[in-house]
DNA sequence: CAGCATCCAGCGGGATACTG
DNA sequence: CAGTATCCCGCTGGATGCTG
């Protein structure tokens, strides 16, 4: 969402070589595809909305609706950047009132399905993170 | 980092015509465990760690020189959530001086594969992202 | 209904300095 | 070497109010 602090070596542009294929893609360069995926995609809403527009179509009071929590602010603000990603498409219908919809790309369907091996550990998983991290403050409770 | 604020909704069902291939699951629920995830996961170094440790154990100053721009602070500080979380293992030497180092846990390798397919998508697809923000820019543009 | 504009509290996180 | 401690700026994001 806010633009990387480091210092990115020209990487706004995209340098028009003909030729895509990275050899060795360095995940740790400041530059590196990862890092600008996250910068993107790890914010508080992103994933939950690309969620449930993975599940249907929807339109912006109802995505509000859906999404528990979240504020007007945050919903448009979040559409709008999955939108100039081409991660979600924004459809209108000009009635009256005036209709919007939002509807996942193949692109940010993609990304989802890729997302999913994530969010699957997570529900299994996440209980055991919660017994770690119990443990481990009770360790620190035992040294203080 | 912090607590979810989502109340609970208490209705899971989906009955639209989805985009995607999944039932989509309860994302929005009140203790949902993916919400729990990114809130800790989904920060600005969270993977690249990971992602580092998934490699090779390594030292602390080792791991500052390889994550280009990460601060001493967040290194740590990133670090010791990492440990709390069960993800990553700290090992202490005494010798002098200390020497410690960081190893990736079985949960956290887990959760490391989980994150791969993310990973690859980020390599094979950012481009594509940077592409459609191109586009969307010029569109405003012309607007304007 | 679907937003944008504004205000502002809080904290994420970088810079810097110091310790065992 | 492997950290802690402090300062502080700027962004995130909630609350509120207004528009077509």
């Amino acid at each position: 969402m806010q633009e990387g602090t480091f210092s990115a070596p020209g990487h706004s542009e995209v340098t028009a070589s003909p030729v895509a294929s990275r050899p060795a893609p360095d995940v740790f360069a400041a530059a590196c595809p990862t890092r600008q995926l996250l910068d993107r995609v790890a914010d508080k809403w992103s994933v939950l909305i690309l969620t449930t527009l993975g599940a249907e179509e929807m339109r912006f009071n109802a995505l509000r609706r859906r999404i528990e929590g979240i504020s007007q602010k945050m919903l448009s603000q979040t559409l709008r950047t999955l939108e100039r990603d081409g991660l979600v498409e924004r459809r209108v219908v000009a009635s009256i009132p005036v209709r919007v919809s939002y509807v996942i790309t193949p692109l940010g369907a993609e990304l989802l399905s890729a997302l999913q091996a994530m969010i699957d550990w997570a529900e299994q998983r996440m209980g055991a993170v919660a017994a770690a991290q119990a443990a481990f403050d009770r360790r620190l409770a035992s040294v203080s």
